[in-house]
RNA sequence: GCUGGUGUGGCGGAACGGCAGACGCACAGGACUUAAAAUCCUGAGAGGGCAACUUCGUGUGGGUUCAAGUCCCACCACCAGCACCA
């Protein structure tokens, strides 16, 4: 067979035919795959995409050959920064050559023979979609979770633009590699900090990896404390401090306060202002990710101000140090150096004291034994009470003296939604003199992003330079306002994309709710852990948020998440992208065709693990489609004879075909594509095995036959429908049901079981598949191996396991 | 440093606490062929033995269990994420 001409004429008959239609009336029996979609590169596509959307695409092959109404749609994710860079290298502009390229990418993506649903396509850049991107914003607006304020942002002095955390490696610029600084600058931010809780509490609910929940959870990283009040000797000041361990209160020596601090100025006294005003200097060049990477030499400066334990009324020194972060709780934190590690660095290094004084049972005082510095001392031992009953007493006792409160606090920062750059979806805002931020009415958006040729990133939105498109009147009074410069991040573009797929079209509305609460949320969402505490972070708060203005009827998104691993080049280890060894996908699709390329990566990897891409195996998976279609087609040949009926043979093949659908089904389900392949070789080999019987049943063979096309349809879809057509059944073998398992065809008379004696292996032994444990033993131990083994023993236990082993174990 | 994950033949990789190495590659032998390729069949973890057989084997060291690749403890190596979050 010709495997890379059948290709073309298939794909071509099933778009005509339009085969893979998802059926709108039929939403009982959906099923929503999604693959994470891309941005238009404009290259070839590479072994990755086939890997990303070939193999899932084979799972929704299966899936809809189980008879669900499979929607499937793809698009493009292009705005942002890979478009835009794309751009200012080849010098095209952004608008054109990012729809050249989707263009490009689209003709390829049909040619892995996909069963994507083309009507549906979203592209992420054009007004009918950013349209409501925009309405979005406007939305969080009105519910004040969209807001602006000044914030440090990364800024690279060479590329004279504001970059993305993402774009940060190391502290370098990404593309240039110099050294990224941070820049204070007026931004809009998304409020994804109020649903901190949900974020974290949603994610029980959800069939995710669990490495994945993992990482959302430590990125959101909650903690549960206390803020307590120390006042400034003059009582003038109060400095709150935040705590996880409450419990140690009676140890603390000192409280520091971040050097950007605003209380900070307050607090410093005459004598020690020089010195404080050159360590914040020198703190300020220095920014966070510079201070993270320094090592753990903690530095900092005595303020010259005492406070006040509310506790004990001990005399407490406030230095200044930058170890302590002005962003995250209050920005002031109590120094116990005998309890917390990095108090103890400092502890070290100032000669602050170490006291260890923690309350017992009864309210007293107890002094810890002296112990090793920075050692964390387990007071329960010497209190009876356990860490969490003491911070109980004391918050307690706090909230009652008025001193302090328990507290929550998140590490999860606000989403920095603003950006200075051209190629990305207008902010929907207006600056108005009189009225301040005011957002553009629903009725004239989308705000259109212009054309520009000038569109190099200087710092500011490029747009701003656009009069014409700058100057607009307030919406609210008519006065001479100005639209705001920038754009939004990309990944807002992406948040709800996967729920405008299924009404990609509606020009009245971001989405019919009634029909997206019927197709959506996503059954399984396949794509890489990448984007883990990015793009699924941020659609999970927009769904929630949809979800509470009462668009959708769900809060989670994506029921189920499914990472593929990386094809890795096996020189270095490291992603592979474009080619191998000069091969691209495209070559082997033009040796080998794309099936046996799919076919190949099915067999050779686990999909969820990825790994080393080698590309041996593909003549392989050549060599066992024609192994299939020798069998297949000699086997068409075959009359309708039933010259044998539930001879041993075929019991066998009807077990193997059995074992294999058994099997294959449960492999499909959970994305083992490669124990799925080797189940159906073991068919195949059984085929084969059962071809040599002279006197066959050709209408048991015939229908293993039909079955074995049907299991392959997923994984190799041109060569089984080809196939199908070649034995003369009716188009198209992707519209038959999977064979299902007949259980009863399971069960073998006999069964080999593993005999032990002292659990090591004596014999193996066959028995009655359906003899009682007891019988099993009897059996057994009329074995002359076994004999030998117990004489002059005596039997101390006997373990059955039906179906497996037996163990005796004697003295 | 913290948090996850991984570690199995020559290779890719299988194994609900129950016969480790499924399936495949590479390898060896056989059939077919003038021959090669392709195909079909058979063999095979490693060591020892002509053989029946036997010893050792899932990163290392302990433990639990009748039984451990799988569970527990400690350690090593690699990968990923977070990185002074109080």
């Amino acid at each position: 067979m010709d495997f890379v001409s059948i290709e073309k004429k298939w794909n071509e008959k099933w778009e005509k035919d339009n085969l893979y239609k998802f059926d709108e009336n039929k939403l009982d029996k959906k099923y929503y795959l999604l693959e994470m979609f891309s941005y238009p590169s404009g290259l070839n596509l590479h072994l990755g995409h086939w890997w990303n959307f070939g193999l899932s695409d084979s799972f929704g092959r299966f899936k809809r050959m189980q008879g669900y109404n499979l929607f499937q749609p793809m698009g493009f994710d292009s705005f942002g920064l890979p478009a835009e860079n794309y751009a200012l290298k080849t010098g095209i502009h952004p608008e054109d050559s990012t729809l050249r390229n989707i263009a490009t990418m689209e003709k390829q993506l049909r040619n892995i023979g996909g069963t994507f649903n083309w009507d549906y396509e979203v592209v992420t850049c054009k007004p009918e979609y950013y349209k409501w991107t925009q309405w979005l914003f406007v939305q969080l607006f009105k519910k004040g979770l969209a807001y602006q304020k000044q914030a440090p942002v990364n800024w690279c002095p060479s590329c004279n633009t504001v970059i993305a955390n993402e774009q940060v490696v190391e502290g370098l610029c990404e593309r240039c590699g110099n050294e990224v600084i941070k820049k204070n600058m007026t931004q809009w931010f998304f409020k994804i900090t109020d649903y901190a809780e949900r974020l974290l509490s949603g994610l029980d609910q959800i069939d995710w990896p669990q490495k994945t929940k993992i990482l959302q959870k430590n990125w959101i990283g909650k903690s549960i404390g206390c803020e307590v009040d120390f006042k400034t000797e003059d009582k003038k000041h109060t400095l709150t401090v935040f705590t996880s361990r409450v419990d140690t209160i009676y140890g603390v020596s000192w409280l520091v306060i971040a050097p950007e601090h605003p209380l900070l100025p307050k607090l410093v006294t005459k004598e020690h202002k020089t010195e404080v005003d050159a360590y914040i200097k020198e703190a300020a060049k220095k920014d966070e990710i510079a201070r993270s990477s320094t090592e753990n030499v903690k530095t900092g400066v005595f303020t010259g101000t005492y406070v006040v334990n509310p506790l004990n009324g001990a005399k407490v020194p406030v230095y200044v140090a930058d170890y302590v972060i002005a962003s995250y709780a209050t920005g002031i934190v109590m120094g116990v150096a005998a309890h917390d590690t990095r108090d103890f660095d400092f502890a070290k290094v100032y000669k602050t004291p170490v006291v260890q004084v923690i309350e017992g049972k009864n309210g007293e005082k107890v002094d810890l034994p002296f112990t090793d510095y920075g050692r964390l001392i387990n007071s329960a031992e010497f209190t009876g009470l356990s860490s969490e009953e003491a911070k109980e007493k004391i918050a307690d006792k706090l909230e009652k003296l008025g001193a302090g409160r328990r507290k929550t606090n998140y590490k999860l920062r606000d989403w920095s939604v603003s950006r200075q750059r051209y190629w990305g979806c207008p902010i929907p805002i207006i600056h108005c003199p009189y009225c301040g931020a005011v957002a553009v009415p629903e009725k004239d958006l989308p705000v259109i992003l212009p054309k520009i040729h000038d569109y190099k990133p200087e710092g500011e939105g490029p747009l701003g330079k656009v009069d014409s498109y700058m100057n607009v009147k307030c919406p609210k009074c008519g006065a001479d306002a100005r639209r705001d410069p920038d754009t939004l991040d990309a990944f807002v573009c992406s948040s709800f994309y996967q729920l405008r797929y299924p009404d990609a079209h509606n020009s009245k509305e971001i989405f019919d709710s009634k029909k997206i609460n019927k197709i959506c949320p996503i059954d399984t969402y396949v794509g890489g852990v990448e984007h883990a505490t990015a793009h699924l972070l941020y659609s999970r708060f927009i769904t929630m948020f949809l979800h509470d203005i009462g668009k959708v009827d769900f809060d989670e998104p994506f029921k189920r998440l499914v990472h593929q691993g990386m094809v890795l080049d096996p020189k270095t280890n490291k992603k592979m992208s474009k080619r191998n060894g000069g091969k691209t996908a495209d070559d082997y699709v033009n040796e080998f065709g794309s099936d046996a390329l799919r076919l190949h990566m099915m067999f050779s990897m686990n999909y969820i693990d990825g790994g080393p891409w080698y590309d041996d195996g593909l003549k392989h998976m050549k060599a066992f489609m024609e192994r299939i279609e020798r069998i297949v087609l000699s086997w068409a040949k075959l009359g309708n004879e039933n010259s044998t009926l539930n001879g041993s043979e075929e019991s066998e093949l009807e077990y193997a075909r059995a074992f294999c659908i058994k099997e294959m089904t449960s492999s499909f389900e959970i994305f083992s594509f490669n124990t799925a392949i080797a189940r159906l070789m073991e068919l195949v080999n059984a085929m084969y095995k059962y071809d040599k019987v002279e006197r066959k049943n050709e209408v048991l063979a015939k229908s293993v036959m039909l079955d074995v096309i049907k299991l392959i349809a997923p994984a190799t879809p041109h060569f089984a429908e080809e196939l199908w057509q070649l034995i003369g059944m009716p188009y198209s073998v992707h519209n038959q049901l999977y064979p299902v398992c007949d259980e009863s065809k399971l069960k073998k008379a006999e069964i080999e079981i593993a005999v032990q004696v002292n659990s090591k292996i004596i014999t193996r032994l066959s028995v009655p598949t359906d003899s009682t444990n007891e019988k099993v033993l009897a059996l057994v131990k009329l074995d002359s191996k076994v004999k030998n083994a117990l004489l002059g023993k005596s039997i101390v236990k006997e373990i059955v396991v039906p179906g497996r082993i037996v163990n005796i174990i004697v003295k």
